[in-house]
RNA sequence: GCCGAUGUAGCUCAGUGGUAGAGCAACGCUUUCGUAAAGCGUGGGUCGUCGGUUCAAUCCCGACCAUCGGCUCCA
């Protein structure tokens, strides 16, 4: 496979960052070092902890070997002349399986430069002294494969580019991806924190971002009732069997908190001398009941026997929910449905808590407990694809309406060599297909792939792209055939036999605190004005003109506008500049001549000073640009 | 969870084996000002937590907690 230019300047780059390692740390024992998507690593094994100082010194001495002209010579070998090159070097704790899976007739080749030799495909540049703009950026910890049984090794991240003027603009951009964060933005502009005495993960809405959670959930709540969506709530708890009946309890266990079990119910089994190991048997456990229904209702065995115990010594308890969909069922199941009745669709701001890893956790994108902007709709197997679309839709508007048009769509199919899937073929097929026609129909780009869908039936992903290139899943629609027969669902059709329903999961921002998160990366923090915690900033000149500006003060706020007064005794300049770091869209320069003509001099956050305008001109400016859910003119 | 780094005032950060300092913010006074920082003053810290070493620890050592950069994982 033939490498980009750039490829090969940042594979040729890793080469030299190896040659430069083994110079300052001849027992280093290498693994691999290929190009990535922004710069270039080298995965190395070394007792001595690589520190920043070790940074600046292989990077200097990576200058050197650029400066040293040497040449990138390909070299063919047998496999025997491989062996012995790799022994000759010592190298042989990893190279020796990465020559292990090399195929056999497949070409070996190592690349020389100097006194450097290593294992590799290829391609290169032809001398080191092509390397001129190039930055080592980071050390992290990597398995050996990837793999966590693995040995963790050394990971020198660095960048590379054709043109120091190149390398520069990166940093640049590295540097504003910064400037952006969601986290630091969040903590500036106080949209949420994380206390550690709540816990890691977890995420307090303060008032200014809980003004921009609430107002996407009143856009979203419009457009579900316009698709004829019926609001449910449920709570953040259910019993144990309720999840052992989906499925989701005990084999997603290490993803979930821990179950609550009731004092009384402990303190029984605490008597009985059970063990920790006891215990967790007997909350795994379903009774022999339990068993017979769910493995009828799916018509195999997917709850084995050995899962079952007496009843007596079942131990039930509550979980935090992991999912809104067993509840959503269960409002479905309440009544009984006729066909007329389908679709029904169930939407719900539902919050759910996952355990994720420690190390995962990162600020509001990927956290302990978030709230999905949930739906489940039950209809029939001749409606999933109308109600697909009708999902994709929404997705669309929404990202539309925000101005993320940067996505993709990647249709999940299921692997055709796996039979991890429930669900009949012939159904599969009919879902792949109601998935892939929907995308089609909708008009935007999609990828099929297959190996991605669910256990349970085919997904459509949503998969944004945000400013610094990162793409994250968001919106989502997934067709499930499995929950409704493992809950024993049914309908009646017009030939008056039940049916099975099938069920649609779907959830257009994925989670609103990971939706927030992008959405504050996505604009900066400069929210259009419908999602700006404060909308407009009154700025009087002196305390001579605070009577006027409270007067508009209460205008704009009776027209349902944020708005704010800044009365310190600051200088203009001092309170433009407040508002400006606050990133308010609009602020309005209050002076005697102002308040003389029922006027107020404009400033807008994207083009700034726009001269003196009418009160009311800018009122009736501001509500349609709030009405129409503008996104904010590009800054000047 | 794993590897590494980090943790000092609300924020950004300096600092030392002898019980801490700046700028901004807050508060008070002066100033009443025309489009990104007026002046003076005041208050504010168990130096992440818990142990250990020491006459003495924010500083040295250990454990833990949290954050950051990665790895692994993500129904």
């Amino acid at each position: 496979m033939a490498m980009s230019p750039l490829e090969e300047l940042r594979h040729s780059a890793s080469h030299i960052l190896a040659t430069a390692v083994l110079r300052l740390f001849p027992d280093a024992k290498l693994d691999i070092g290929p190009p990535t998507d922004s710069g270039f690593y080298y995965d190395i094994d070394l007792d001595h902890k690589l520190t920043q100082d070790d940074l600046g010194r292989i990077e200097a001495e990576m200058k050197k070997i650029a400066d040293e002209n040497q040449p990138f010579i390909r070299k063919e070998v047998s496999r025997a002349e491989a062996i012995d090159i790799i022994r000759q070097r010592g190298q042989e704790r990893y190279k020796l399986g990465r020559l292990a899976d090399i195929p056999e007739g497949e070409a070996i080749s190592f690349y020389q430069n100097g006194e450097f030799i290593d294992l590799c495909a290829g391609t290169h540049v032809r001398y080191t002294s092509k390397l001129k703009a190039f930055k080592l950026l980071s050390i992290a910890g990597a398995y050996h494969r990837g793999d966590e049984k693995n040995a963790q090794l050394q990971r020198i991240y660095g960048t590379a580019f054709p043109t120091k003027e190149e390398l520069a603009q990166h940093l640049e951009r590295l540097e504003q991806a910064k400037a952006r964060d969601h986290r630091k933005l969040g903590k500036d502009l106080k949209l949420f924190v994380i206390d550690e005495d709540v816990g890691q993960g977890l995420i307090l809405w303060t008032p200014n971002g809980s003004i921009l959670r609430q107002e996407l959930q009143s856009f979203i709540g419009e457009e579900l009732r316009k698709q004829g969506y019926s609001q449910v709530f449920t709570p953040h708890i259910g019993k144990l069997e309720l999840y052992k009946t989906s499925g989701h309890f005990p084999y997603y266990k290490d993803s979930q908190f821990s179950p609550v079990v009731e004092n009384e119910s402990l303190a029984s089994i605490i008597r009985e001398g059970c063990s920790c190991a006891d215990m967790v048997a007997r909350l795994d456990a379903v009774s022999a009941k339990l068993r017979e229904t769910v493995n009828a209702r799916s018509g195999k065995e997917v709850i084995p026997a050995d899962r079952v115990l007496d009843a007596d010594k079942l131990l039930d308890g509550f979980m935090l929910k992991p999912m809104n969909c067993p509840h959503h069922i269960k409002i479905f199941a309440s009544q009984p449905h006729s066909y007329r009745d389908l679709p029904v669709r169930l939407a719900e701001f539902g919050t759910v808590y996952r355990w994720e890893q420690s190390g995962e956790l990162n600020g509001m994108t990927r956290v302990r407990g978030f709230t999905q902007d949930d739906a489940h709709l039950f209809c029939t197997e001749a409606q999933v694809e109308q109600e697909v679309l009708g999902c994709l839709s929404l997705v669309k508007i929404v990202l539309t309406t925000l101005g993320m048009s940067d996505y993709r769509v990647r249709v999940g199919l299921r692997d055709p060599d796996s039979n991890k899937y429930t669900g009949s073929p012939e159904n599969w097929d009919k879902a792949e297909a109601a998935c892939r026609h929907a995308a089609k129909t909708l008009g935007v780009p999609f990828t099929e792939e297959p190996g991605e869908a669910a256990f349970y039936g085919p997904k459509i992903d949503f998969v944004v792209k945000d400013v610094i290139g990162r793409e994250w899943q968001l919106g989502t629609v997934q067709v499930d055939y499995n929950l409704p027969v493992r809950f024993g669902l049914s309908y009646i059709g017009a030939d008056n036999q039940a049916h099975t329903p099938v069920m649609i999961h779907r959830a257009p921002f994925g989670s609103m605190e990971r939706f927030c998160g992008v959405l504050i990366e996505h604009f900066g923090g400069d929210f259009p004005a419908w999602l700006a915690p404060e909308q407009v900033r009154l700025v009087p000149i002196s305390d001579k003109v605070i009577d006027y500006g409270q007067n508009l003060l209460r205008q704009l706020k009776a027209a349902g506008i944020r708005a704010s007064l800044d009365e310190h005794s600051d200088k203009l300049g001092a309170k433009i500049r407040r508002a400006e770091l606050e990133k308010v869209p609009y602020t309005l320069v209050l002076g005697a001549k102002e308040a003389e003509s029922q006027s107020v001099s404009v400033r807008s956050r994207a083009k700034g000073d726009e001269g003196v305008h009418a009160f009311t001109a800018f009122l009736d400016r501001i509500k349609t640009e709030i009405a129409n859910r503008a996104l904010p003119e590009k800054k000047k």
